[in-house]
DNA sequence: TATGAATGAGGCTTCATTCAT
DNA sequence: CATGAATGAAGCCTCATTCAT
């Protein structure tokens, strides 16, 4: 990648990072162009040198975040411990995720709604992606008898609202630190799963 | 309530829920005032001789769907069976009841974003109060020895999460009734609470 | 059509003839919604109310104004006398409704540049339908031996373009009155028909 | 002219002739300066090195046609051949290079919309020395009883109308050659001129 | 000369809301 | 109570133009 390219890969990055808090916090509706520039002191005609519409920002937004989890996901599959211990830091690693990067997106914005097309169907396909790395980590745990036989579609989506459901309700101001909310959170998911033997 | 009050108050209802429907589907943003007046055969005028404002439907949308959680609940902490059981029956009816009204509220309608003031103070209460009521159960549930000790606040969160991400991957084209599904998604949740003795 | 269709009716019409004449002046786009809107002491907001946005005002004013033309021409057709005299009829009503509506979309909007797909087919469409009315009068005209056998297509547009050129160069507060220049006009282009014996 | 002055003479008229194309194609609106730079494979700002603004491309673009224009009715008057030849190659030439350029510049651009001011008052002036060698060849031709006698603006501008029109209908698929076409219309339209003895 | 990133004015469009009938 | 025409604020987006490198 030449040095010019990578600056504008910078760049974009840097808005997608600032539209996500943005978005976050006050959602996609009352958010403006405006205020996503404002942010970075740029001017609106600047985002728009950098992403086709509104729209495009959301989506590569999105798009960002989802290849992000899938990566991480990788990396923890490639590491040699248990299936335990990789689920676990899976799902630490996801909520921590969205606390740092204050992203809502997983319940702040349903991709049904916002997009359409072939848009949608990447979206659904990262997504069906990241769901899948996760139910293959349940399905090995059920295998070598780690984890009781569940019905894992549900379970698996029992542990995604349980963890975007954080965004919600954790307060950065609160008593308790996002590590440890995350290890704790995780701690009473894996009991869904545990042989109770 | 006179006749001409009983009416009105129908009226009202009627048309709460199909906002509530039309803003599951659609977003709150994506959903016009004519949309709603619309599916009702209505025109938008009279709509507004019901509501004040586009905001105040969402508003009494959003109140009347807490408030009839919160009913549910209070029946079911009057019922003379055991803590599990009453959980466990808040929980099924929670899920059940987001299925039929088909209401992503929960999940695409985040207070903090939508309501400022008095009338975001009524929703978080109302909210508070349905935790709370949770927090009961599972308090009651610890201290009788039926539940495990945990961080209750961490728990009923993690309850909540995993019942409200019901409406974003349940579809009832599948295989799985929505009864099935919520008793199935109630089991595992109270594995986590439950002794494991 | 009810009252309240005809006032609708009426409505637009007035836009269109007000839309017509600025757009001939300033051009397409030199003229914003808030000209035409201001022209006729209106909102642009109620500009949108009868039409779907720019584009379709302009397609509906086209269509109008080559609608009457049509109608025009159908109108001649029917009458009682001979064919010179009709078609001198036809060019004489073509350029006096040009000046008195000060209409320059044949000039001025090439159909091929500002619509596509069905609209810009449509507009064709009556395009050639007005085309070859002439047409018929010019066959009509040769084959009873009032004129001289030409090729059809050029003279025809050779009269289209002479006649519509009217509104780039007649200035109504010249010496002479539209319905003089109209009728010198006709005489010099039935010249190319006339039999020379 | 320098080296250097004569490269940008060249680079200015490459420039000219391909924005005259595009602008003719897609209109003066529709046009935009990275259109006009991407298809010399330069870029926007290369563009404004050699001219001002996109308005004084246009007005250069427009006053180049213009003399060419003139410079060729100049060529011809010089010429030792007959009047009616005279008029006769002016309108063929005309015609030709309409085609040639697929100039659309003298229906699609309305001076009085595009320019104001002096260069409005410049234009102008090229387009009445343009018409006024029109005009002397049919005045010549009428003292010298070649042509009948004629209100000459009146069929100045007939032939002007007809003789620009064809950029609007005539399309080099069809049957008809360029050359052809041209010397037909030129054929007809000095029907209306010729001496009907 | 050439580039491409940045700017900002201007115009289109949507839609909640009002109000006379 | 109901209607639908009218309003106008707010936000998206385009693109000519500038300018540092």
């Amino acid at each position: 990648m030449s040095l010019r390219a990578q600056k504008t890969a910078k760049k974009k990055e840097e808005i997608v990072k600032s539209a996500i808090s943005i978005i976050t916090e006050k959602g996609y509706h009352n958010t403006t162009m405006e205020d996503i520039a404002a942010k970075l002191l740029m001017t609106k005609g600047s985002v728009y040198y950098y992403f086709k519409d509104k729209h495009d920002l959301l989506y590569q937004s999105y798009k960002m975040l989802l290849e992000s989890s899938i990566n991480t996901v990788a990396d923890i599959q490639r590491e040699n411990i248990s299936v335990e211990d990789k689920l676990s830091k899976v799902m630490t690693a996801h909520i921590e995720y969205l606390i740092a990067e204050r992203s809502g997106f997983e319940t702040g914005i349903n991709p049904e709604q916002f997009f359409e097309g072939n848009k949608l169907k990447s979206i659904l396909d990262l997504r069906s992606k990241y769901a899948s790395e996760i139910d293959r980590l349940i399905i090995e745990g059920i295998d070598s008898n780690v984890f009781a036989p569940v019905d894992v579609k549900i379970v698996r989506n029992i542990i995604l609202g349980a963890m975007n459901w954080v965004i919600r309700w954790y307060s950065p101001e609160g008593e308790m630190r996002g590590e440890e909310m995350a290890s704790s959170i995780t701690k009473y998911l894996l009991r869904i799963l545990k042989q109770n033997d």
